[in-house]
DNA sequence: TGGTACTCTGGGCTT
DNA sequence: CAGAGTACCA
């Protein structure tokens, strides 16, 4: 990473062995590569290499990482370095948008039905408590899904071990597989595929159809140590043509073991293929040689590891720190001393973008997060809460996801109740029992409304309207008072996000797979099942790369999140037994090489630290992690001087020009401690003393401690301010999403759905206004509502055509929802079972206020139920000669199109290349502070986002 | 009494 | 942020 990037031949800046490695004739290529030894360099040269060297084609070449942003950033510097775009052609990603890829082009080969979901965690988790709950299972939940999710994740290739167990068959074993049936069966019934699914069923693509890889010549790897089973033998099945494999990996970094990723597939590929060329990567260019030797000391602390060396081409720096502070607050004050005391004396060659603090765990960050608010720090939190996860907009997707997926139970049952309606968690359930007894979905049961005609309408208008006619900001308001602006302004985002998503796919064009004769490939054509799979795939762990017009930020990050990156300074907080190693861990050595990870991140400055009670006033202790405590004493016990020789040697390592001496003491504050003086070094020693738990103790009660303020954040930022969200999130961070092609416009069934469900929420809205004002006995719920069908006053016309199948010509017949489910389906499927059809659910009496979606359109002729059918799917071209219907036609270049109204004909690709009317400026409301004109919206997605001001008027949108 | 809404607590990393 | 437990409503 140290090195400098190559531009016109890609040898530029190679050492030896690197270029050993990209240039190696070998079918198949193992590098080791430790931390710091350019690895993605050397793995973006050999591609690079295979391509314009070897002449491979870029579709040719698969390239699977193991996180969205390796992804990306992998793509990017093959794209500098091939200089034309030709990048766009490989099929890059994580192994699971690959076979996300594949699956979505060619599942139909394996019986999969195209149009289906990802199942994310939380899915998982919901539909194995569930059947945990249902059948009685015994079995822990969690502990189901992890013993799924292993099996999945172990792969086909391994009779010896697999055969070799099977035999016991203990109750628990029984209820487990129990559980295992239950779970695919649901998932099945609800068109979903888990992440494991992604791998086992694309691996079960390929097996079948090799065909489908016939193209490819060469695959590469990176992140290898990180493979499991089914990942080996994805990677062997895309390779199968030619066999041809690259991987790069680290086993000293293989710290997704949990995820069942097998270190053992290293030497699994050595076995399997004899001629494999090895390669180690051993310089390293990262760290300075301290840091190193203190980094192999605890690697080597695992006897049963491969060894490997690290040399560092680095001067020996300073002796890394292992500083015990009294609690975690005190810790996480040192550490803001200390950064203070480092950027002070570097004369702000150092900054805070320079300093990262690793975690082992995401909820360690508290102490850290409101020390650095206190002292008016900004930070950026990196694998925290996601965005996608927050709450509101969690809710958003689910509600797009029942748009796609009507027959997602799960998303439906989440949004059932939100906002409020009435419906509490015993109804929900209860449908979801029935359904899954019944195996019907649970839209079937709720749903039958009125839907408007067929009207095409883009990503960000289906959100838009959901918004509309869901009243979300009011929702917000009310749900969430205290900060219901910073939510609101997070869905702007999300719309934000979805807009540059749609323009990015028509940019962007195409990602789609080689075509390769005699297979034919199912197009993607619909966006929104696109964005669904980005949102869950994207992790979204924001880099360190700074973002140049923003202030200079700390970076907090877990130490999963940070592998592959450096800082010139790295805090390591909670190195203490139970933390590092975690105490529900399994595997110690995969904690120890945790640490290692984090260790070797840090360029110049490396500081571990714990504290030694777990808090202020607890009377325990915690110990010393074992990983450092038989090496404790090669650790610094507290800061180092950072005298000019010292800064002077950082300053060679990270390539900077450190500011003269009187430059630097000029700028000190007067009373500055130049040393690590301001917490004890023994902090038990000091127990007597009056400590509470934030002040400096060490010297003496209530000794006021010298507040520095950080170059560059102007005068005095001093303590006392009022804390301010002054941070960024992931998930603040719009995501870059790695999967892009075609037109902008998802389909007319789905948008088709989008109205349906939109009106379904209003349905189930009114439902509730009027259990509340018309409190009718049989509406105490909506229970009762589905379960008997009654309903007051029943539309007799509503009645008589529900579940039946209305003739194909009346295209404004009522909806039931198997039609529904036809049409989105886009494919007759008997899904109207006999005895659905004549189950009628009570239609809803129509309030007077208009239909959602349809304001504009008089379609439905004043009727009240206008759209309630169960016609088969309606054919592209419409039938009747409605006025809607025309719309639907061909009219891409007429004028303004009805809001939110848009043609079908947008489906084609042809009509997409232009930026669709509708989204332009005036449907963005960006967040102030994202930037808007200037930048690419692919520049604009790295930029963070700002949250709203708190004054600005909440209610800037529509309601 | 059945059902919904509210308060509290406790966390493992992630495709 | 979810799950459990409690308070409140018909």
């Amino acid at each position: 990473m140290a090195q400098p990037a190559p531009n016109n031949s890609i040898f530029d800046g190679l050492n030896e062995s690197q270029r050993r490695a990209v240039t190696s004739a070998a079918d198949t290529v193992a590098i080791l590569a430790g931390p710091g030894s350019g690895k993605t360099q050397t793995l973006t040269a050999r591609v690079v290499w295979l391509i314009d060297h070897v002449g491979y084609h870029p579709q040719d070449i698969v390239v699977a990482t193991f996180t969205v942003k390796a992804a990306r950033e992998m793509k990017e510097r093959i794209g500098k370095s091939l200089g034309d775009g030709r990048e766009t052609k490989i099929i890059l990603g994580t192994f699971h948008s690959i076979a996300r890829r594949y699956l979505a082009a060619y599942g139909r080969l394996i019986g999969l039905n195209e149009k289906f979901g990802i199942a994310d965690d939380s899915d998982s988790r919901a539909i194995i408590v569930r059947i945990c709950k249902r059948l009685q299972l015994q079995v822990d939940p969690a502990h189901a899904r992890a013993w799924i999710s292993k099996k999945k994740a172990k792969g086909t290739e391994m009779p010896s071990r697999v055969v070799k167990k099977e035999p016991k068959k203990t109750p628990q074993l029984e209820e487990l597989e129990t559980c295992y049936r239950e779970y695919q069966k649901h998932l099945e019934s609800s068109n979903l595929l888990d992440y494991d699914d992604l791998l086992v069923r694309c691996a079960e693509l390929l097996r079948k159809f090799p065909a489908c890889v016939s193209n490819i010549q060469a695959v590469l790897v990176d992140e290898y140590q990180d493979t499991n089973g089914i990942q080996y033998d994805l990677m062997k099945l895309f390779a199968q043509q030619h066999r041809r494999i690259t991987i790069v990996g680290d086993p000293d970094q293989s710290i997704y073991g949990w995820r069942s990723a097998e270190i053992g597939n290293l030497w699994k590929l050595l076995r399997e293929f004899r001629a494999t060329e090895e390669v180690s990567l051993e310089q390293n260019y990262r760290s300075s040689e301290f840091i190193l030797n203190l980094s192999l000391q605890v690697i080597e602390q695992d006897t049963k590891r491969y060894k490997k060396s690290l040399k560092p081409v680095h001067n020996k720096g300073t002796r890394p720190v292992l500083r015990r502070l009294i609690s975690p607050d005190a810790e996480a004050d040192w550490i803001i001393s200390e950064i203070r005391r480092i950027i002070m004396m570097s004369g702000s060659m150092i900054t805070h973008n320079d300093v990262a603090i690793l975690i082992r765990s995401a909820y360690l960050s508290r102490h850290i997060e409101s020390s650095l608010g206190k002292a008016g720090i900004s930070y950026r939190m990196v694998g925290g809460l996601k965005f996608y996860e927050r709450a509101e907009i969690k809710t958003i997707i689910d509600y797009l996801r029942v748009i796609h997926q009507p027959e997602n139970n799960d998303a439906l049952a989440r949004i059932l109740n939100v906002p409020r309606r009435g419906v509490g968690d015993i109804t929900i359930r209860g449908l979801l029992e029935e359904a899954e007894t019944s195996g019907m979905s649970v839209w079937r049961r709720i749903s039958q409304v009125d839907g408007p005609n067929d009207t095409p309408i883009g990503l960000v208008q289906i959100i838009e309207q959901l918004l509309s006619s869901l009243d979300f900001q009011r929702h917000l308001q009310t749900v969430h008072p205290e900060d219901h602006e910073q939510r609101w302004a997070n869905v702007q985002e999300f719309v934000a996000l979805a807009g540059d998503f749609v323009k990015e796919l028509e940019l962007k064009g195409d990602e789609s797979l080689p075509e390769i004769e005699g297979i034919e490939q199912a197009k993607e054509v619909d966006v929104l099942p696109r964005f669904l799979a980005n949102v869950a795939l994207a992790t979204d762990a924001q880099t360190g790369d700074d973002d140049q017009d923003s202030k200079p930020r700390v970076t907090i990050s877990t130490i999963h999140a940070a592998k592959g990156l450096e800082w010139p300074v790295v805090f390591v907080p909670a190195v203490y037994d139970g933390s590092i190693p975690h105490s529900r861990s399994d595997d110690i050595d995969e904690e120890r090489r945790l640490l290692y990870v984090a260790m070797t991140r840090a360029q110049s400055l490396l500081y571990l630290s714990y504290p030694v009670r777990p808090s202020s006033e607890a009377n325990q202790n915690n110990e010393m992690s074992p990983f450092v405590s038989s090496i404790s004493r090669s650790f610094a016990e507290k800061g180092p001087c950072l005298d000019r020789h010292v800064m002077k040697e950082i300053a060679k390592v990270l390539g900077r020009e450190l500011p003269s001496d009187e430059k630097i003491f000029g700028a000190l504050p007067p009373g500055f401690s130049t040393e690590d003086n301001l917490f004890p070094v023994d902090p038990e020693h000091v127990r007597g003393l009056q400590w509470d738990g934030q002040g400096d103790v060490f010297n003496g009660p209530r000794a006021k401690r010298p507040r520095i303020h950080g170059p560059g954040m102007g005068k005095a930022a001093e303590e006392e301010r009022p804390w301010q969200k002054d941070y960024l999130t992931t998930m603040e961070q719009a995501s870059k999403f790695t999967i892009s092609n075609l037109p902008g416009f998802i389909s007319a069934s789905a948008h088709q759905a989008a109205l349906v469900a939109a009106n379904a929420a209003a349905e189930a809205k009114r439902k509730e206004e009027r259990a509340q004002k018309l409190r009718l006995p049989q509406q105490k719920s909506i229970m009762a509502f589905v379960k008997t069908g009654s309903e007051p006053a029943p539309p007799p016309a509503a009645l008589a055509s529900a579940g039946q199948t209305a003739p194909a010509g009346n295209a404004f017949s009522k909806k039931s929802s198997p039609g529904f489910q036809q049409l989105v389906a886009k494919q007759p499927q008997p899904v109207i079972q006999p005895d659905l059809a004549s189950h009628k659910l009570g239609p809803k009496k129509m309030p007077t206020r208009p239909t959602v979606g349809h304001s504009t359109n008089d379609g439905s002729k004043g009727k009240a139920y206008p759209c309630f059918s169960s016609s088969p799917p309606r054919p592209d071209s419409e039938q009747n000669g409605n006025g809607i219907s025309e719309a639907a036609d061909d009219d891409e270049d007429d004028g303004p199109p009805p809001q939110p109204t848009r043609a079908a004909a947008c489906l084609h690709a042809t009509t997409c290349t232009t930026v669709p009317k509708g989204l332009g400026s005036s449907v963005f409301r960006r967040p102030a502070g994202l930037g808007r004109d200037s930048i690419t919206p692919i520049e604009k997605l790295k930029k963070p986002f700002k949250p709203l001001t708190i004054n600005k008027p909440g209610r800037g949108g529509k309601m």
